[in-house]
DNA sequence: TCTGAATTGTAGCCCTTGCTACAGAACAGT
DNA sequence: ACTGTTCTGTAGCAAGGGCTACAATTCAGA
């Protein structure tokens, strides 16, 4: 999406980053219940065709934060397991604290979902302190 | 970006009218200081290139959000100054609720940017709510 | 072992947003 | 009125994510 002013232009590799940390934190939920990740696995969870995981997985493969070889399940590299565990982390604040003012569970699952990649880290530490003094 | 679980599938229709929001809500603010809004104003404001601006505004006029003759400034028609309207209070609701909560102004401005297009209407309410309380 | 279903990959298309380069319009100021 | 700067528009390209259709691989069950 857009955004204004000019902090930032490059909306495309925003956009990017985002699709990165979605699917590796998708990966990181996944091998969480299951031994091994696979595309399937992916497109059903992601709700997309696999022909368009198959397509990012590339990407994130290119960049160092899955290993897959063709036709076979992917792993998280060193940098993607952390990748996951702070998108992991971010997300579960975010809900939990959605949830701490009172937004029905329904709406703060998808909302968490939806804002996580546009929280800094000043705003989680407010929604921590917030958590934290009970109010 | 794309989204876990299939409830939001069509990641593109998504984006296109986060953008849409994004620059109704930009021309309306526009609007607001000055006369009239032009397409150097907005790429100004955006941070992209005038050509950019030049196509989203041919979509939005497309779509009836806008009216806008060749060369000439851009207004919003009554539907677009609906939604200018709607992504303000959002916007503006948002904003207020995290400095609020203990945000500094310069991050809560950013992030307000980013998360107005994914915060639901129970959000909004709880965290309206939260304000009125004084919490 | 072989065969068929399920999974994964590839080719090729659409749409959106980003850009540069170039062309046309508008509007000062002389 | 002309001229040059500034603004807008158009052409054409890249990249990302969406898809369908088709090809290749895997793997379980007969």
């Amino acid at each position: 999406m857009a955004r204004r002013s000019n902090t930032f232009a490059k909306t495309r590799q925003d956009h990017a980053s985002e699709t990165a940390e979605d699917y590796v934190e998708a990966i990181g939920d996944i091998l969480q219940t299951q031994p091994t990740c696979r595309v399937k696995d992916l497109s059903t969870k992601m709700g997309v065709s696999h022909v368009t995981v198959t397509r990012i997985l590339q990407r994130l493969s290119a960049e160092g934060l899955i290993d897959k070889d063709p036709y076979g399940p992917c792993t998280l590299t060193a940098e993607g397991a952390a990748m996951a565990k702070r998108s992991r982390k971010r997300h579960q604040l975010l809900l939990e604290f959605l949830l701490h003012i009172g937004v029905p569970p329904t709406h703060a699952a998808r909302d968490a979902e939806g804002m996580e990649h546009h929280v800094s880290e000043a705003t989680l530490a407010a929604m921590r302190a917030a958590i934290d003094r009970g109010t």
